[in-house]
DNA sequence: ACAACAATTAGACGATTAGCTAAATTACGA
DNA sequence: TCGTAATTTAGCTAATCGTCTAATTGTTGT
């Protein structure tokens, strides 16, 4: 869960991590809406793929990116739990390819 | 708030906010439950205030560290509403500048 | 096989971070 | 006023971070 935290604590990743929210993304696509190079962009993705709140499937030339909403919500869920605080989803959309998948990270 | 995650995302300043859910404590007596000397304590201290977390009191030779948990809440739910999930207290008062009562038991 | 493209890895750099010890500050009590 | 206690500040170090350019890997189409 440590790891969620300090790939939170970016604000590039954490936008990354909102655009993946709307539907899985190739890596340039999700490259291009950011300021910085694309090898700048390829370490916050494995960053993010450490914490284990992506995964990542190749096509091709391209590689799909995927946000795993389940690691994300474990994450959160079990920091705000110590706080008296509770989560839901709001949606029953935490979809999008992914299934809330039960699976064990770091 | 960029602030509050990175004072997120470090693991003992986490557990500095959990101790202070309970009641406002003393910053020696906060340093007691780590096992870095006290001015590294210090410096965690100091990031949590900066992100806004906690408020100080000086009580004669003692300062008071506590808790705001209303801007724990807002940053959280920031956040959380960009990906769909909703956070709500189980405890009655999310209200801003809330001082967290103790409130039956432990 | 080769050129072009997508993405990552390698290697470097400056900035920030978490940790330490020692010194300074602030408040209290004898 | 002096000594002690609580905390922070100063100054340092080693490690990590975010960024870059250049080089490498992997894939496709010709």
């Amino acid at each position: 869960m440590n790891k969620v935290f300090k790939a939170l604590s970016d604000p590039t990743r954490r936008r990354v991590l909102q655009l993946l929210r709307r539907r899985p993304m190739v890596a340039g696509e999700l490259a291009e809406h950011f300021e910085v190079s694309k090898p700048t962009m390829s370490a916050h993705f494995a960053v993010l793929r450490g914490a284990g709140l992506v995964e990542t499937e190749r096509n091709g030339k391209t590689i799909i990116y995927r946000l795993k909403m389940s690691v994300l919500e474990d994450a959160l869920l079990g920091f705000t739990q110590a706080f008296g605080l509770e989560i839901q989803s709001k949606e029953a959309s935490i979809v999008s390819g992914d299934r809330h998948r039960k699976e064990s990270g770091s």
